[in-house]
RNA sequence: GGGUUUGUAGCUCAGUCGGUUCAGAGCAUCUGUCUUACAAACAGAGGGUCGCAGGUUCGAUUCCUGCCAAACCUACCA
């Protein structure tokens, strides 16, 4: 049967992936094998694949698939994240454009259109994943709204809340006036952003024509100032100490206060106080007892308190405002201003401080074990020095803001009690109900008096519970899988969010479990492009995944993501490594190629053959080892560029060509037989990285049942000891490439055959590898010599000395090669002669370092008499 | 502002508990070759005062200090 002659990824990828799930391969169940367990960082369920999922999800299916192949019983898990403002921000989009509005609807009747929308369109991603090859175990797939998971996510709450960990209260938030919901801290991310800082004056009441100039760069939130603040050592204010200052537009007298947080060298040294809309404001408010005004609503706009500006979105307020004060003589100068503004991570909008009643997690209670747990090393990041950050961010954390204000989520579950101030916290309405009784001792309440929190909570507050709650571990805590799989491995994920969900996943884990929900966690970079731009949708930089799959292959991809990028540095992604990817998979095509077209014979294996036998199955032991380290540390590429080199520069440059008959001629079925078990284990040391390829070669280069898949078999065991064959076939390989080198350089043609004679105190191995050295310098005669050939030009590798017979010996270039050789010996020896001289090196220096230098001395002077006697003879 | 990390060939990165084989790899570049598995290939070659300046040492790319540059995290500077 003929093979194409370029490896065609299409037609094979699918063609596996479908027989590799109707086989179940990569379905875990618990048995006597030790686990290794990944759960999947869980996209948004709105989300599609994007590079770093493809960065992400690759390395994950290389550790799980190297797993499997060790011998683990290997369970990948995979699952979506509902999302909560993302997805519901997407839904609410897509009724407006059926012309139903959010508000017009029920909550129930919101939640309908949502799940149905998720039904529909969400989790296109984990069909994506297949593509690349992913062995999840897809009956695993989880959501985390799904009943059993959401179940767990109340119970955590209702726990939290009964430990005293979990309080209301009514606080500055971080304010997203476009989803109109309050966001942790974590999703604030700030901006620098180009602005003006406006310098506005206020009359001092009763001092008529003294006025206070005040610097701010939000004019429009003058309408809710209740102080003025200036420095108590501020020599510029203290007689204004104790007086007000009228603000102007709304003409209200506010105190001027002194305190410790204005910064003298800032602006004006002096300072608006505005308690409703600013968190330090807001804290100074509270040191001061000052009034709370609001001016702005929920959606960014002024509040109907202040009728000439009602309903003005805020920055179209702060044009107009800052207008009005120019006119009315109170605008001093605008300056520009750099200045970091917080914006929504999720809308892209303004951040509002705004004082609001939420939940809170006192983080302070629960942090503790997490801390510990990386500090000690029970939780490993890789790369180590994200230590530092976690540190840091652990021993400073803040309180979490728990609810959202929104309806695609966990509604939390707290019950308040009509005609009181009090509510009470419970896993269902009807234990509310209970609780409720109790706590107010009437009996007579029903259902009817009980209102649920319209919140929900903050997505991370489902997907903390990760990889307990996919295993049914909170709901189920001594089920077989939680016992099982629990802790699980090592958890991939991008630095961005090691405060989001990593730290708060070990919290949730130490907390619950008392133990690391993961051993590992292997910290990914970001996918950039060429020029270091992050990759982004709007910047447009960033290839389409199933794109470069359809054109290159997944395993081709997969290559190109990983060949260049170690753990912690950020992927320079270009598309020229894809190709190296497919590249490679083209060259092992031909090799198998090539071991399919031989013509088989009954002889017995050549010393030239068995030679290279020898040695390849030696080299593949000892990068083997090599690789094993690799893996060891979560050094994906210099594994995978190991591999790499191991095949193309080892198996292919040099054993094949080592046992490549005659043209025409057979070879030793023996021969071809050893040439495909070391190409098996080959395929099978790459498979984690470029599993398709593999699977088809595999079936391919022996005949095989389609159930016998290479992705469950069991990876080649790497003993290695150093063995002199290969040191020897070192020698042997620099031989041939400074021969070779010399060919090019007088132009001989690869198809013209030449004499070799060498002179060499070691003729024994020259002996031995003869046949390895006429086979790849297509020599017609090697020979032993002990004095110089005449008519010949030479090149010396160690000190072994090599002669061509060349029809014409250009002797002035003979001698010039061999000068310049003497010259730099001898350099080298007088550097090596300027340390050994030295009194100091020798008695400093370790013994083994002083004989190093001396065997450098012999080594080179034994060197120089061979050039000079060389230089002699060519007279 | 605080903190962390990085600076080695054109590019992406290894490396050094200070001392042969230490200045490396892959890609890119250049030169030959359509040599009978593979031109998506083969055989070769060139290229770096290891960011800069000091210090410690017999010896520093490797340790220390300072400077310069970059990246990231973090912070309320109106």
């Amino acid at each position: 049967m003929e093979i194409a002659k370029k490896y065609s990824p299409k037609d094979i990828e699918d063609k596996w992936y479908e027989a590799w799930i109707n086989a179940k391969v990569f379905k875990s169940t618990p048995d006597e094998r030790e686990s290794y367990t990944i759960v999947i960082p869980p996209p948004n369920v709105t989300g599609v694949l994007h590079m770093g999922h493809m960065l992400n999800n690759t390395i994950q299916d290389v550790l799980i698939r190297r797993a499997r192949m060790k011998g683990f019983n290997a369970c990948w898990v995979p699952g979506t994240d509902h999302a909560s403002i993302a997805t519901e921000a997407k839904v609410v989009r897509m009724l407006r454009e059926q012309g139903i509005k959010k508000s017009d609807l029920s909550r129930d009747e919101f939640l309908g259109h949502a799940f149905e929308w998720k039904e529909k369109y969400g989790g296109i991603i984990l069909k994506q994943l297949r593509k690349l090859g992913a062995s999840c175990d897809w009956d695993r797939t989880s959501f985390t709204m799904d009943p059993e998971y959401s179940k767990s996510v109340i119970q955590v709450f209702v726990d939290l809340y009964n430990k005293g960990y979990i309080y209301r209260a009514n606080r500055m938030v971080n304010w997203d006036p476009v989803a109109k919901t309050a966001l942790s801290d974590e999703e604030v991310i700030f901006k620098e952003k180009d602005g003006l800082l406006y310098h506005v004056r206020y009359e001092v009441e009763g001092m008529e024509g003294e006025y206070l100039t005040i610097a701010t760069t939000r004019p429009e939130t003058i309408l809710a100032d209740t102080a003025v603040a200036v420095h108590p050592d501020d020599e510029r204010y203290k007689h204004l100490h104790g007086k007000k200052a009228i603000i102007p537009i709304v003409n209200r007298a506010v105190p001027i206060i002194t305190d410790d947080y204005v910064e003298m060298e800032f602006g004006t040294g002096a300072l608006k106080v505005t308690p409703a809309h600013d968190v330090n404001d807001y804290e100074i408010g509270q040191r001061h007892e000052l009034e709370v005004i609001e001016c702005l609503n929920d959606d960014g706009t002024i509040s109907d308190n202040f009728p000439s500006y009602k309903g003005m979105d805020r920055f179209k307020v702060r044009k107009q405002i800052a207008k009005d004060l120019d006119a009315s003589g109170h605008l001093v100068e605008k300056k520009q201003y750099k200045n970091s503004v917080g914006h929504s991570e999720r809308t892209d909008a303004v951040i509002e401080p705004r004082l609001s009643l939420q939940w809170w997690l006192d983080m302070k209670k629960v942090s503790g074990p997490a801390l510990d747990a990386v500090n000690n090393g029970d939780v490993e990041l890789v790369p180590a020095k994200f230590i530092n950050t976690y540190r840091h961010w652990m021993e400073n954390v803040k309180d979490w803001c728990l609810s959202r204000q929104l309806w695609w989520g966990h509604q939390i579950p707290a019950y308040y009690i009509k005609g009181t101030n009090e509510h009470v916290v419970a896993e269902s309405a009807e234990a509310a109900l209970e609780l409720a009784k109790a706590k107010t001792g009437k009996k007579s309440l029903t259902m009817a008096d009980l209102k649920q929190d319209e919140d929900v909570l903050d997505t991370w507050a489902s997907s903390w519970l990760w990889p307990i709650s996919v295993f049914k571990g909170l709901t189920q805590p001594e089920n077989e899988d939680i016992k099982y799989y629990y802790p699980t491995d090592v958890l991939v994920t991008a630095p961005e969010i090691l405060f989001f969900w990593v730290a708060r996943m070990i919290i949730s884990g130490m907390e619950y479990m008392g133990e690391r929900p993961f051993k590992h966690v292997y910290l990914t970079g970001i996918v950039r492009d060429k020029q270091r731009r992050k990759m982004s949708k709007s910047l447009g930089n960033s290839p389409d995944p199933l794109d470069l799959i359809a054109e290159n292959g997944a395993d081709g991809v997969r290559f190109g993501m990983l060949f260049s990028s170690p753990a912690g540095n950020d992927l320079l992604f270009d598309e020229s490594q894809v190709e190296q990817g497919r590249n490679f998979a083209n060259k092992i095509w031909n090799a198998f190629r090539f071991l399919k077209s031989l013509e088989l014979s009954e002889a017995e294996p050549s010393r030239r053959e068995a030679l290279a036998i020898e040695w390849l199955k030696n080299r593949v032991l000892e990068v083997g080892v090599e690789i094993e380290e690799y893996y060891d540390k979560f050094r994906l590429s210099d594994a995978l560029r190991s591999i790499y080199k191991l095949i193309w520069d080892d198996y292919c440059s040099w054993f094949l060509e080592m046992i490549k008959p005659n043209y025409g001629d057979p070879i030793s079925k023996k021969v071809l037989d050893s040439a495909i078990d070391i190409f098996e284990d080959l395929l099978k040391i790459l498979h984690p990285f470029m599993p398709f390829l593999t699977e088809e070669l595999y079936h391919e280069v022996r005949d095989r049942e389609e159930e016998d898949f290479i992705c469950v078999t069991q990876m080649p065991d790497f003993q290695f000891e150093a063995k002199s064959i290969l040191q020897e076939m070192e020698l042997i390989k620099e031989v041939i490439s400074a021969v070779r080198n010399f060919r090019a350089s007088k132009q001989i043609s690869p198809k013209e055959s030449i004499e070799l004679y060498i002179s060499t105190p070691e003729e024994k191995v020259f002996e031995t590898y003869s046949e390895i050295l006429v086979q790849l310098l297509n020599t017609s005669k090697i020979e032993f010599v002990s004095e110089k050939v005449s008519g010949a030009g030479s090149i010396r590798v160690k000190n072994h000395e090599f002669y061509i017979p060349l029809l014409n010996v250009d002797v002035e270039a003979e001698k010039d090669k061999i000068l310049k050789e003497i010259e730099y010996t001898e350099g080298f020896l007088k550097s090596v002669m300027k340390k050994l001289s030295n009194e100091r090196f020798v008695s400093n220096a370790p013994e083994k370092v002083v004989n190093l230098e001396k065997k450098k001395q012999s080594d080179a002077e034994e060197k120089l008499s061979l050039l000079r006697k060389s230089l002699e003879e060519l007279g």
